[in-house]
DNA sequence: ATATCCATTTTGTGTAGACTTTAAGTTTTT
DNA sequence: AAAAACTTAAAGTCTACACAAAATGGATAT
């Protein structure tokens, strides 16, 4: 089927399954034949068989468990998958020149709502960076980060002139859980001047927070430019 | 490890695998010993070793190249991955009450602008629907929604008034694809109205276009109540 | 120096078979 | 009835082995 082999491969189940699901052969809520059964169909093993429907599970299109046997799923319940990216690669996979610009850098204690969002035991010391990313000299985003000096005490002798936050993060402390959240907001005065966009404009927006291991390390605002949209296929 | 068994399963090699990385063991760009090796360090056999290198390299951790070997990836690529649920279901996940509300339907020739966003080749028949959905009886998302006639015919005898569309097209269309696209827009009048905001405030809006087999079948405009935000975590 | 070819290494995928784990359904007991 | 115990079907995972496919790095030819 893919390959012009005399095997079946997983794949050519995959996609033999799917187009059943399309064309409604096999439509939402029917149980399917079990991987015995198929095996014997598509004259393979089951673990071949295994392969495939497991996969189509993982990508939201069937509903597998044991003893019950595999269904397919009424509402595909479809993932989309954004690849979140360096903003230095996405802004330079798209053409552009990256230029970055460190605003300010300062330690200070941390203010109340960043305690309390963090969830952080005390009062901490954080590193609270502002820069911008351009594009083609163009402003495409604003970054507000602060990062909590206990949780990479490093920072402190950090040098954000050339080297964005993102980046110096990623090669120091490269392992940790995120939590992305993507809103509208609106530009107040500062944001709107550095992305030079009108007061109370309507501002894409994605707020990160960044554990390691259970710390909370960095809390980022990422104000994109006006028109700016985040795409994905599926 | 995971399960207190005789034999190593592909979930300990992840979890191992994994710690290694963390703990700086294996720093990004590392060369990775070879599955053999692998499974000879594990005891187990290679299939095993494979499985689970197979599934950190598609969770964005491993880059693996035949002859090349596997590679600790120095910026994780990681992939958000938001999951599109029907939105009865993420209010009622939430613990709101789902109602729907038709605003209007009716069938038009399409727009230009709609013409050229779908790549249409003459100018059709489109159903053209606005509706609202509340949790708790207040606005959560107003939808814009144009449906082609000519990929889906039966359109043209549906019934909008107690089921919302993305409802109606899940269940006759079941298998597309999706270009999907997240942006902050204005409040227009009519949004504004809806949603129940000020004129020109901020809304989170998604865009979507929906295929079947290359077949464009709608284009929606979905605007979420003010604050909304879409997360996700990994 | 440059281009082409080729051997070898490493991942990719298949076969065949066994044992394990989960949970649906049935039967039995309370 | 309701709860507990049992049976059993289905997916989940492992072993052991084989061959395929890709692509690197060196060898060879231009």
């Amino acid at each position: 089927m893919s390959q012009s082999s005399d095997t079946t491969s997983y794949k050519d189940i995959k996609q033999t399954v799917l187009d059943r699901i399309r064309s409604g052969v096999w439509k939402p809520d029917t149980l399917l034949p079990n991987e015995q059964a198929l095996a014997l169909e598509f004259s393979c093993t089951r673990t071949t068989v295994n392969r495939a429907m497991r996969e189509l599970a993982e990508e939201g299109f069937l509903e597998r468990r044991r003893k019950a046997g595999t269904r397919v799923l009424r509402a595909p319940h479809r993932q989309a998958r954004f690849t979140i990216p360096l903003i230095r690669d996405e802004i330079e996979a798209q053409g552009g020149a990256y230029r970055y610009a460190l605003v300010s850098a300062e330690t200070v204690d941390a203010p109340e709502w960043l305690t309390a969002r963090l969830a952080l035991k005390q009062a901490q010391r954080v590193v609270h960076v502002r820069c911008m990313h351009y594009s083609n000299n163009t402003p495409f985003q604003f970054e507000d980060r602060c990062i909590v000096v206990q949780s990479v005490p490093q920072v402190e002798q950090a040098d954000f002139s050339t080297l964005g936050p993102n980046e110096w993060l990623v090669e120091t402390v490269p392992f940790t859980n995120v939590e992305l959240a993507f809103l509208a907001s609106r530009a107040d005065e500062v944001v709107a001047g550095f992305l030079d966009v009108p007061r109370d404009e309507p501002v894409f927006t994605a707020e990160r927070i960044t554990w390691l291991q259970g710390q909370p390390v960095t809390f980022a605002k990422l104000y994109f430019a006006a028109g700016y949209r985040m795409t994905t296929r599926f």
